[in-house]
DNA sequence: CCAAAAGTGTTGACTGTACACCCATGT
DNA sequence: ACATGGGTGTACAGTCAACACTTTTGG
C-alpha cells in the first residue's frame, strides 16, 4: 500500500454488499450466499466482500457476484451506505449496499467449490442472516417498490419479450396485492413504457397471448405532481 | 488503533460531506466552506471531514457542520456515496455524502477563527469547486426535488408557522416554476400535510395572512400510483 | 383611493377504480 | 364441451389545469 497523505487518517473497512432480487414461482427472492469465514461462518449473507484499491463499490459487488455466485451483467444500482461503528463484531466495517434484479430464466447460478452455496430464498423466508443483513434487504425492498411505482425498472425482472400478464404479475407479487386487469393494462399503456410486438405465445390450452417490449431501456420517472 | 482482525485488508480512507441547501430571497442556496488544508487549499467546497474512530458518517457530518459553520439541529439524511477511486488525488477517499436542510432565519453561520468562512451561495453561482463537490450537489438538488414532490419535507425549510404564500414561494423556487395559487392551495389542502392556526400575521401594506402549520413532524409519501 | 398580497370557485380534461363477459386455444 | 388464461368497455368519483375577481390592510 502506497504512502500517501491520507495514511495517517482512521480508516474503517469497506465492503460492498449486494441485494440480488428476481421473481420465481410469483415469489420475490432475494439471493444469499453461504458465508465462508468467520465471523458468522456457516451462516447465510448477502453476497459481498471488501473493497481492492483501485475499485468502486458497485465493481467490487459486481466481481463478488461473480465470484460467489456465477452472476454476471445485471441491473444495479447504489442503495444505501451501513455505517454504524458495531454492526460487525470485528470493529467498524462500513457496508456500501447495492441494489440489484435479475430475470430468473436469464441466469442460472454456479454451484462449484469457488462459489458459496447461492440460492435464491422467497424474501419471507430468509432465516437468520448475518450482521445487518434482514436489515439491508428490508431497505432494499422499500426501494424496489419505490422504483416499481414511478420507474420502467420491472424490466430487469423480466424477459425482453413478455406478456402483460407476466408484467401483472411482477406488480402483483411484489406490492403483494391483486390488480384488476383492465385498469392495470389502462395504466401500463397511458404511460406508454411498453410497446407490443407482432408474436403470439402459445402456452397450453389458452388462448394466445400477444407479447411486449419495454419502450425504452433506461428507467424514466412517471409523473411529477406539481 | 486497536489491531483487529480487518486490518489486514487494504483501506480506502472515508469522509463525510454535506450538502446543506436552504432559502434565502427566493434563492435556492448551498453552504460552502473555504478549505484550510491540502489539496485544493483555499478553495471553496463542502464542509466534510473524515470520520473517527466510533462516529458513523452522519453524526461526522453533524460534528463538522457544528465546528464549520457553528450550525446544530437540523434535518439531515445520507445521501449517496461517491466512492471513485480517481475522485481525490490524493488516492482513493470514498465520501458518504448527506443532504441537509435549514430554515435560513432559525440559524446564523459562525465566522470565526475556527469556522472556514461559511457561506450560503446561490445554487448557480457557486463557482469553481473542490473534488467532484459540483456532482455531489446536482445530486443532492436531485434528491431535493424528489422530495419536495412526494413528501412533507418543506418544513424544513420554513419556520413553524408560515403562510401560504411562504410554502408555494418553496416550491416555486425550488422547482423553477411559478405555481398556480389557487391550485396549489386546493392540493396542499387536499394532502392534509398542514392546518391552520388561529393567528394571522401583518406584514406591510397588505392584508394580512393566516399562519399554518405542518400537521406530522415526519415525513410521508404522498400517493402510490398502484 | 391606491398598491400589494391574501383569498376564493367553476369548468373541462384526464386519471383512478369498480365491475362482467366473450375469445382462442388445448385437451 | 369445458377449462384456462387472454382480452375488452363503461360509468362514477377524484384530481389536474386553466382562468379573474374581491378582500384587507398600510400608506
Amino acid at each position: 500500500m502506497p504512502k500517501t497523505s491520507t495514511q495517517k487518517f482512521y480508516k474503517p473497512s469497506i465492503t460492498a454488499d449486494v441485494v440480488v432480487f428476481t421473481i420465481e414461482d410469483s415469489l420475490l427472492k432475494v439471493l444469499t450466499v453461504k458465508r465462508a469465514d468467520e465471523p458468522f461462518k456457516g451462516t447465510r449473507a448477502l453476497p459481498g466482500g471488501f473493497i481492492l484499491p483501485g475499485s468502486d463499490s458497485m465493481g467490487t459487488a459486481r466481481r463478488i457476484l461473480k465470484e460467489k455466485a456465477g452472476l454476471e451483467g445485471i441491473y444495479m444500482e447504489q442503495l444505501y451506505t451501513f455505517d454504524d461503528p458495531k454492526r460487525d463484531p470485528r470493529g467498524s466495517v462500513v457496508s456500501v449496499a447495492h441494489f440489484a434484479l435479475v430475470h430468473r430464466d436469464a441466469i442460472s447460478l454456479e454451484t462449484s467449490s469457488h462459489t458459496q452455496d447461492p440460492t435464491f430464498t422467497p424474501l419471507k423466508h430468509t432465516g437468520t442472516l448475518a450482521f445487518d443483513h434482514k436489515k439491508i434487504i428490508e431497505y432494499a425492498y422499500e426501494r424496489l417498490r419505490g422504483r416499481l411505482e414511478y420507474t420502467n425498472i420491472a424490466q430487469s425482472l423480466l424477459p425482453k419479450e413478455f406478456t402483460f400478464s407476466e408484467l401483472q404479475n411482477v406488480y402483483e407479487t411484489i406490492f403483494s396485492k391483486k390488480l384488476d386487469k383492465r385498469n392495470f393494462r389502462k395504466k401500463i399503456e397511458r404511460l406508454g413504457l411498453i410497446k407490443a410486438t407482432k408474436k403470439k405465445i402459445k402456452r397450453g390450452r389458452q388462448r394466445p397471448a400477444l407479447l411486449y417490449t419495454f419502450a425504452s431501456g433506461k428507467a424514466e420517472s412517471f409523473k411529477n405532481p406539481f
